[in-house]
DNA sequence: AAATAAAATTAGATTAATCTAAAAAATATT
DNA sequence: AATATTTTTTAGATTAATCTAATTTTATTT
């Protein structure tokens, strides 16, 4: 298994991610489009991955990862996570600027490293956004979660993790007082726009839009 | 200022080494030896270099680093030293397996990082080999220092760093019990080989070659 | 079932970084 | 001073990764 270069990597993951951990097929468009570049450049690499038999590629008909293709991937997710739980949990970074940075630190070459990294953090099972951290072997478990939009009135949940981790909306969520861990109840939904209210820990009562609420995943 | 490539910043550290901290001329064979390439691929690096005046490049005279080129060596060799700490101090590295490892994170891109990352250390002011880590601004200071093959008999000192950073040297001085911060006294120079006898701390007797007590570096 | 539109691939360029082999310049030796 | 040797640069290829424009394949709509 030979050492993958920093761009074939980012497309294993953006076929990783896109393909809901390697079930589906995956389209040359969305990959371009998950990786803002061009069409033309997708279609070369896939067909270098695929001479690599990192993902299963039929001209036309789209691509999924194979095993070896999902291995790789998970690993450098399981860097990406980890390097963002260091520099959140030990450097004091907040969560909404770890994710650049991170996209940097998961391309270096060192499983001694990863696993020195992982015993200094204590073996976290979460990142900071709330996903979950493949170990050595590429195994995890995801928290059961549902968007806040679903939870009926009167559901209560914890925030366990955010769908969208975009800087923007991380800072949104903490200018309104939206973490993870905090409790939630829903006390009110408007139909209307998908909009609604709800209480933070018991206390705090906050409106929220739509938009937030299909991108805050509680309990359930 | 632009951003340096990965390759565009090895060579500007080789270029500051060799020269002696930008104070001499460098020879393209010269870099291609320390960096392991050809002296074609030197002379082409070293016109990029000079086009975006991170050197002073004449044809067949050498090159000398520019002050823009030494603040941006500089830089990289802070990022290498602060890792090379973490590395040892928080992730329990012995000093012979961090090099390699900081020669990929010294690429990392984020100032912010390197700022947090120095305070998490505590703002070392020299690495695990004895080697001092300049600051923000490039700035840094020497410990007096001399090679242990220099130390006349009876004379005394403190380890305070190493010339070769080789891991096989390292762990030598691991397995012979030579540390940073270990008090020598030269108890006795063999002429004809240049290996000499000498007492760490006060009280292990040991004999050293020519090429380690040339390569051990003491307080003077 | 044709025609049209959309998606994907190929052709051909470009840039960075490397190499080998040939040419040119500088240095050293007779 | 002429010749030989060493050092350095240039010429020409190669590989990875990207792009635009043209072409081909597949999907959708009349
Ligand atoms: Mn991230
Ligand atoms: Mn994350
Ligand atoms: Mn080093
Ligand atoms: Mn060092």
């Amino acid at each position: 298994m030979k050492i993958l270069s920093f761009a074939e990597e980012n497309y294993l993951k953006a076929v990783y991610h896109l393909s809901n951990a390697g079930e589906l097929d995956v389209t040359t468009n969305s990959i371009a489009e998950e990786m803002d570049t061009k069409a033309a450049s997708v279609s070369d690499m896939l067909r270098r991955l695929s001479e690599k038999e990192m993902v299963v590629y039929k001209k036309y008909q789209g691509v999924k990862i194979s095993e070896k293709g999902k291995t790789a991937a998970l690993q450098v997710i399981r860097k990406h996570r980890l390097w963002e739980v260091f520099l959140v949990e030990k450097l004091k970074f907040n969560w909404d600027q770890v994710h650049e940075i991170a996209e940097q630190l998961e391309h270096i070459k060192s499983p001694l490293l990863i696993q020195r990294l992982d015993d200094f953090l204590g073996h976290p099972k979460f990142d900071p956004h709330g996903d979950p951290i493949p170990d050595e072997n590429g195994l995890f478990k995801e928290k059961p979660q549902v968007p806040l939009a679903e939870v009926e009135v009167s559901g209560d949940g914890i925030v366990v993790a955010v769908k969208d981790t975009n800087s923007m909306f991380l800072q949104h969520l903490d200018r309104i007082g939206i973490y993870l861990g905090a409790k939630t109840k829903v006390t009110e939904k408007v139909e209307f726009d998908g909009s609604m209210e709800i209480l933070i820990d018991g206390k705090n009562k906050l409106f929220i839009s739509k938009e937030v609420a299909e991108n805050v995943l509680v309990t359930h």
